[in-house]
DNA sequence: TTAGACATATGTGTTTGACCTATACTGGCC
DNA sequence: GGCCAGTATAGGTCAAACACATATGTCTAA
């Protein structure tokens, strides 16, 4: 792929977009690993699918086309699923992705740390509501 | 501050610490942001103080010291905290934090943001927990 | 025959967070 | 008086995660 020198990418600051106005996003880290984790332990998935399916579990705006093959391919590296070129179905060549009995295991354990993750988000909102009159 | 360099830091993959372990963390991503903000909406305090305090809203294990010095002194940029030296106290020097009206209107806009996380997750385990058997 | 949806992929810059080092003041202990 | 541990603030550096941009091929319908 060949790329020439751009010009530097849009000045905006760390988090400020215009002057007293900041863009708050409360994300979880790398919450799409488990998301496409759990859409394919309901059934083998290709790449497009998963895309398409993928707001369903991980809310709006989330992903990125090319990082998420990325994470598919480095997924199917640590063992977590396999894939196979599907020559049966119509249209472009499309890679179908399975969770592997890893990968299952992997998201049990995604399960478990979101439901850490949720009591301490909770645990924050509650001190928050609790002197909200300040 | 002088440096040397150093020999290639250890070479853990991504998220994998030993084979078939990994390290699976799930956490908002920035969240000692607002929980500064919170805390500093109780009462004006010092980084120390402040990194003894996290804990309380932000959960265990989540505060490097240095990164956390470095966003105070962002967020005071950025007109959310203000800070001075505090003669009086006894001890080391301490700059003491307060949170500014700019601050408190960023802190509610992140408690908003932090419940819709707060659903997207629960989203998740609902639709996680509704086929477990599988 | 071509435009647009489908499908997969790579290149590369930016942000966040982890890890490490530096510095200085204070109080208590020997 | 020298040393050490605790208090307090801060900078350097790097890798992971993420955002943004581009490349390339297939297939269908107009």
């Amino acid at each position: 792929m060949r790329h020439r020198h751009r010009h530097p990418r849009g000045v905006r600051s760390r988090r400020q977009t215009r002057p007293g106005h900041w863009h708050v996003r409360a994300r979880v880290e790398r919450f799409v690993e488990p998301s496409l984790l759990l859409l394919l332990r309901e059934r083998p998935l290709h790449g497009y699918e998963l895309i398409e399916r993928l707001p369903e579990v991980a809310g709006e705006g989330r992903v990125d086309v090319g990082n998420l093959y990325r994470l598919l391919r480095a997924l199917e590296a640590e063992g977590l699923v396999s894939s196979e070129w599907s020559a049966e179905l119509p249209g472009p060549a499309k890679r179908t992705y399975e969770l592997t009995d890893e990968g299952r295991r992997l998201l049990d354990r995604w399960a478990e740390a979101l439901r850490q993750a949720q009591a301490d988000v909770q645990g924050f909102l509650d001190r928050y509501d609790q002197d909200e009159r300040r």
